[in-house]
DNA sequence: TTCCTTATTGCGAATGTTCGCAATAAGGAA
DNA sequence: TTCCTTATTGCGAACATTCGCAATAAGGAA
């Protein structure tokens, strides 16, 4: 299933609805070759015609993260980057703090890690939101 | 060596010096039970004499990061939560995105994962910096 | 199609946190 | 002890992000 009726299904589901901004939005997630910040979004959509405020953009990266359909990523600098998934596998990020280099990891790398958590804590973390701090080859 | 000793001799090590502010603002996050906010240490330093900015406050916590003797809580609620890590064996924490809850857990539980991840990727994650977002067993 | 309920938007204000800068003070040297 | 260098502070302003609320509009029902 496109992205877009994905997205539209996962509204409906939950009683939401499907707006003219909220499409533009995820139309320019899906022209960015790099992730973005929600100010990059915002200028983005602006150039396709009247604007969409920046507190609309927010709401809907907070929406389209908790469908799944981007991840977000924490550089540690204060802005946040939002990235489309699509057909991408699952996978958490690594950010260099340093370089600011992001890597993408499988999220199957973190799964014997994951699973060993959720048997002797019961608490099932959610590897794929986070985005683990530390230090790239090149900058040791 | 005692929390002090650390501070002092860290601080002299890179040329920093030693404040009343600084010592002020560590001996209030030594007198804390759990793990509070900037706002609410820099609300226990006035009770003990004169106010200390608050960012000061910033300034000193982020100092103490970095010199690995407080260890900071993102509960995703938008108010970093900060910790004396004292005599604590290292570890990292899970925090419950539904209820708030805050599990430690030992750093030894993410050794596997960390040395797999640095080994096949050259990237060596700082996993004690990381709170993991999650659902926990009460919650589920 | 028209109407109605209520999710969503724009907007302005507030949040927690960081920054720039001039004034102050720590602490080493003499 | 006094002096000097420069790290640190207080302060106010900036930053990214979130919030509250009244006005708007999506989309189901009739």
């Amino acid at each position: 299933m496109s992205c877009e009726n994905r997205f539209t299904s996962e509204l409906h589901r939950r009683g939401l609805r499907l707006t003219p901004q909220r499409e533009r939005i995820l139309s320019v997630l899906h022209g960015m070759r790099s992730p973005g910040t929600a100010e990059e979004i915002h200028r983005r959509v602006a150039e396709s015609g009247p604007g969409v405020e920046l507190s609309t953009v927010y709401r809907t990266l907070d929406l389209l993260q908790t469908f799944g359909l981007i991840s977000v990523i924490d550089r540690g600098d204060r802005h946040y980057r939002y990235k489309h998934v699509g057909t991408e596998r699952p996978h958490f990020h690594l950010a260099c703090h340093i370089c600011g280099k992001v890597i993408g990891i499988d999220l199957a790398e973190a799964a014997d890690f994951a699973s060993r958590i959720e048997s002797s804590k019961g608490f099932r973390p959610d590897i794929a939101q986070v985005t683990f701090p530390g230090t790239c080859r090149g900058c040791r």
